[in-house]
DNA sequence: ATGGTAGACCTTCTA
């Protein structure tokens, strides 16, 4: 089974790119982060057409998070628990009734800049509550994924340019640590699993000719529990998606998971 | 060189 992680930057601004690259890829699954409306504005019937099941957790204007599934998804959840007061539609998890069932977690992690201000401590209050929150899914010794956005840059190597990055909150030695207990937990980074190489972006700027420069960063990942790491069988990162009329900043990133009984 | 672009949407905020 194909599962992608994809951050569109507004569903509705991008709707003929998204279906284009849904009917090339073909994906049986896709974490979609940014969409950027409320649930009411989301083009549910555009992409049921296309064969999927459509659950949305949105908000006005910003963030906003959905999931897409070609097989029926139960026990869905919306919201990271963890602060009832927390407005940010940024979490949504849903049971995939494959042949074995896999819980798929689609996040969009704040971005936490600037520097110096209340949105750095979000980010890393949030980072928090996710890794309570997958502790207790690993608890179930299921196949589990925790697709996204993490707005993280992990290593050096997962910058072309990391001086660039040194005063962003993406780079932070907190964000880092972050990210990298949320591994220790027992979550493999896909692209590590795979033994993908340096430069596999994901996120490119629209300003400065990023994109044209190649100045990306990776920073959408697939974090797998180990009994859906004993089940992976590839990643591919779909770089050709930053070249197609009106692009996402961000590339859709798939997974293959083999959910065979 | 502190720029540049994109999206939502009221005018500036977010990224």
């Amino acid at each position: 089974m194909r599962i992608a992680t994809w951050n569109v930057n507004s569903v509705n601004a991008r709707l003929p790119t998204v279906t284009a690259w849904l009917e090339a890829a073909q994906p049986d699954v896709v974490c979609m982060q940014e969409i950027k409306c409320v649930d009411e504005k989301f083009p549910r019937e555009a992409l049921e057409s296309l064969g999927y099941n459509v659950e949305v957790h949105g908000q006005k204007s910003y963030n906003g998070v959905a999931l897409l599934s070609k097989h029926p998804m139960s026990d869905v959840r919306r919201g990271l628990p963890g602060d009832e007061t927390d407005e940010q539609a940024r979490f949504i998890e849903a049971v995939i009734e494959a042949p074995v069932p896999i819980r798929v977690c689609g996040l969009y992690l704040p971005n936490g800049n600037p520097m110096g201000t209340e949105k750095f401590a979000y980010k890393l209050a949030w980072f928090e509550r996710l890794k309570r929150h997958a502790a207790e899914l690993l608890a179930y010794e299921e196949p589990l994924i925790l697709c996204g956005d993490y707005n993280v840059i992990p290593e050096p190597e997962d910058a072309r340019n990391p001086a660039a990055w040194t005063g962003d909150a993406l780079f932070q030695p907190e964000s880092r640590a972050a990210f990298r207990a949320m591994k220790w937990l027992g979550l493999s980074d896909a692209h590590e699993v795979a033994g993908e190489p340096a430069g596999t972006y994901t996120f490119w700027d629209y300003q400065a000719g990023a994109w044209q420069r190649d100045h990306g960063i990776r920073i959408d990942f697939h974090l797998m529990s180990s009994q859906a790491t004993d089940r992976f069988r590839g990643i591919e990162t779909h770089r050709d998606a930053r070249d197609m009329d009106k692009p996402s900043d961000h590339v859709p990133v798939v997974v293959d998971i083999d959910l065979e009984a």
